[in-house]
DNA sequence: GTGTTTGCAAAGTGTTTGCAATTTA
DNA sequence: TAAATTGCAAACACTTTGCAAACAC
């Protein structure tokens, strides 16, 4: 139990299977991304929310720790707003409310909404994935 | 049919109907993008047609504009790019292809496609707008 | 030790803005 | 002429990058 000893949390295994080192930057920003289920940030929040812990963490290393993580497959981006760029800890089929007003997004589960009728894609073109966002504004 | 004479063809008409003065650098644009059915434009894209096309016109003009047609219901804004914002002269319901590595978007009736189960938005907030889209890649 | 990662500051990208000059009505 | 619009260049916000110092293994 001495402080000699590393400890090594979920974040750091987590790490370790996507092949990432488990720098302290890296863990850091782990532990505040996966400790609770869906969170969405964007670098700037995240950022902040990192320093606001008192770890010091640069943001160039958040845009940095951001992608490899979406690489990874522990993180997906998420585009709804031209001026930022929106990562989801939750990787798997949902969509999602956005209210514009305030930069949130809201997830919806992937069993909820159904879309039908997506016509095959021209010659050539696959799917990739289809996006659903739903924009709301405040009454 | 004298040089003098101005010409006021549709466009002038559609700016004049949206409350815009019909300067020549509106007219212009409102020419390019108004004359085909469906277009998608960047600012960019828009300001090397034009420019192409032999006019001059600014790019801060291209965005000025592209916003203030957006305003008045010309075009519409579609987000499927954190890097850039396409405009949309189809103003009227409906869905897109994306196909990310070349920034094309490709128009689906909005008949076509049918969202169901979108879940009642959380208190206090209201639906604007379900936006639908299908990313595409080459096969 | 050796290759990886970090942090800084600088560069980049797409977009917006302030303001004098120009144009429209 | 009065008000709206343009073009330029500077400012902006967000993001990426180059490289020396720090770190992980």
């Amino acid at each position: 139990m001495g402080k000699t000893l590393r400890e090594k949390g979920k974040g750091t295994v987590k790490l370790r299977h996507a092949g990432l080192r488990p720098t302290r930057q890296r863990v850091e920003l782990a532990g505040l991304l996966f400790k609770s289920c869906d969170r969405h940030v964007t670098a700037e929040s995240l950022h902040d929310e990192v320093t606001g812990a008192g770890v010091k963490v640069s943001l160039a290393t958040v845009y940095n720790t951001l992608h490899q993580f979406t690489e990874a497959g522990l993180l997906r981006q998420v585009i709804v707003d031209a001026a930022r760029s929106y990562f989801d800890t939750n990787t798997g089929d949902h969509q999602h409310f956005f209210l514009e007003s305030e930069g949130m997004l809201i997830d919806i589960p992937g069993e909820t909404i159904a879309v039908a009728g997506v016509p095959a894609p021209p010659p050539g073109l696959s799917i990739d994935r289809v996006d659903v966002v739903v924009r709301v504004r405040r009454t």
